[in-house]
RNA sequence: GAUCCCGUAGCUCAGCUGGCAGAGCAUCUGACUUUUAAUCAGAGGGUCGCAGGUUCGAGCCCUGCCGGGAUCACCA
């Protein structure tokens, strides 16, 4: 165990105290009948009064949450409680509880940070605080480190853990003593379930794919590989669920969808986690121009049910997700923010055109790769309003379908919001011959170097293609990037509840070096 | 992977030109039966991220390492 701070040596010892008096630390149950938030919505001072006041009802409940605060005055004390819903002031005095336990008990051997149960009634205080006047008091959970105290008053904090590693570490505690970090989490939950309710209202299924899949696919990524013990063989952690859903469709569903965890062996940062949160769907009989429209109501239902509006303020900007949104073709962006208009020309005079606007450029780029870093410089941070980049250039998107009037497009869309991809479709690729041909391109690349081109065609995927797909419409849409604009925050380990760090460095140096050692 | 910034008590932070390690909250002791950042009186609490170096002397200067943040690179 580590060195206990002194703080720590007084809650120890309180422990002890309190077996050595019979009272358990941790008990079984409370009933809990009512949440602070309740209490302060629920009380009516005209109705409600204190017992033994005529013609009041006595409002009674009991309540279990963290001691946040406590004010003690000889022989009464308040102290804050907080639950799940919010806080709640006690007032405890010694006359109303048991002989010796305001005493000895809850002024010496309970603590900030204890849970407790409280039953009693509430009443408002001469400063107009309503109140729980306690008539019951027990511990249910001893805390024995000490929480970081976080005070209040008008509306401001003081010494609020404002360091970012403590609070992605010790998550549980950045949730217990920051309201508002509760808040974006069951923002993000309010979000998820909007998201499942609209695709069941559709009759779209949800289903469930691999996560550990013998061949990665459905996007550009390096993987994950881990190892299958029993019959020895690689096994890769997702990158995308994209093939595996539309092997659905072949089989027959009209439509599928998936909220699963991806993986990719990349670089963390402020929008790049390596386990994350994907939503991909697919419908059938459908192509991109009913997705467009589809993902549109969509957002604005999730932006409305999470702020009563499609308006949702993102830093700066007042972001509006009410449809429609504006459909700018990928060659025409370029065209409005460069001044270029690339759509049919060469490698070479893309690549002119990149030197001319100061974008690097070098022998290995592809003209895809040309016109993804042209967009990456000069349209994609622009883009606030949510914005439809629809048709792109088919070496962009080796699983897209062929746009049906423009030779040298496929039919995809993204959504950009914010300067970020937040979404990206297309009419699905259903010709298996076509994407045989992607797919060798694909190796190609991968040999030539790519590390993120695929290098092993996926011949059960060409196979499923080959009992033939139905026309179908299919997106991917990043949850955590969704998350972060619609709740208002820069960083997508603020919409993570553990994301990933470094290791800690063991509590006990000396004793790991001991296990490690041989000649120990 | 690169660059810049940060790391001091449980928490928030100060620490000057290198000269005894500081404050508020929390903790402990005492007072106080409607307080609310409760108040009043007193006390204790430190591997200054880690390891070296320079110096009579290092929280401060130098080097390396560890961890975090931001930006970039990477990222269909």
């Amino acid at each position: 165990m580590h060195p206990l701070s002194e703080q720590e040596q007084v809650r120890h010892e309180a422990h002890a105290a309190l077996v050595e008096r019979g009272i358990n630390p941790y008990p079984y149950t409370w009933n809990v009948t009512a949440h602070a938030a309740d209490v302060l919505a629920g009380y009516d001072e005209e109705k409600h009064g204190v017992p033994g006041e005529d013609g009041k009802e006595v409002y009674r409940v009991s309540l279990a949450g963290r001691i946040m605060t406590k004010r003690v005055m000889g022989k009464a004390a308040f102290f804050d409680l907080h639950d799940s819903s919010g806080k709640l002031q006690v007032y405890a005095r010694r006359d109303d509880l048991p002989d010796g336990f305001y005493n000895e008990v809850f002024k010496r051997l309970l603590d900030i940070g204890d849970i407790v149960g409280v039953e009693g009634f509430i009443f408002k205080t001469r400063m107009g605080e309503v109140t729980l006047h306690a008539e019951r008091l027990e511990l249910l959970s001893k805390a024995l480190r000490p929480l970081p105290v976080v005070k209040e008053a008008e509306g401001k904090s003081y010494n609020e853990v404002t360091d970012k590693e403590f609070r992605y570490r010790q998550r549980y505690v950045d949730l217990t003593i920051n309201p508002e970090v509760r808040h974006v989490f069951r923002q993000r939950a309010k979000m998820i379930s909007t998201i499942r309710r609209f695709l069941d209202d559709h009759n779209i299924l949800e289903v469930e794919t691999p996560v550990l899949q013998p061949l990665y696919g459905g996007a550009a990524a390096r993987p994950f590989i881990t190892h299958h013990n029993a019959l020895d063989m690689p096994l890769y952690l997702r990158i995308a669920d994209e093939l595996y859903l539309k092997r659905l469709i072949v089989g027959g569903f009209d439509g599928v969808y998936e909220i699963s965890k991806d993986f990719r062996n990349e670089g963390l940062s402020r929008f790049h986690n390596p386990e994350f949160t994907m939503l991909e769907f697919y419908v059938a009989y459908k192509d991109y121009h009913w997705m467009m429209d589809f993902t549109e109501a969509l957002i604005a239902k999730v932006a409305t049910e999470l702020h009563g509006t499609p308006e949702v303020q993102v830093g700066d900007y007042t972001i509006s997700f009410a449809s429609p949104w504006r459909r700018l073709p990928f060659f025409d962006a370029i065209a409005e923010k460069t001044g270029h208009q690339l759509l049919g020309k060469s490698r070479e005079e893309i690549a002119d055109v990149a030197r001319k606007l100061h974008v690097h450029v070098d022998d290995t780029m592809g003209e895809g790769k040309l016109l993804d870093e042209i967009f990456g410089e000069f349209v994609e941070p622009h883009l606030i309003q949510p914005t439809f980049i629809i048709d792109y250039p088919v070496a962009l998107s080796p699983l897209a379908k062929r746009h049906r009037e423009v030779d040298g497009l496929v039919e995809r869309f993204e959504v950009i919001c914010n300067g970020k991809e937040v979404c990206n479709a297309f009419s699905e690729l259903n010709d298996p011959l076509d994407q045989r041909g992607r797919f060798e391109a694909q190796v190609a690349l991968a040999q030539a170097g790519d590390d993120e081109a695929l290098n092993t065609i996926d011949e059960d995927y060409l196979r499923a293609l080959e009992y033939g797909m139905p026309p179908t419409a299919g997106i991917g849409i990043g949850i955590d990037r969704l998350a972060m604009l619609m709740i208002n925050q820069t960083s997508i380990r603020d919409v993570i509840l553990f994301p990933l760090l470094r290791p800690e460095a063991p509590a006990d140096e000396t004793e790991s070096e001991e296990k490690s050692s041989p000649e120990a």
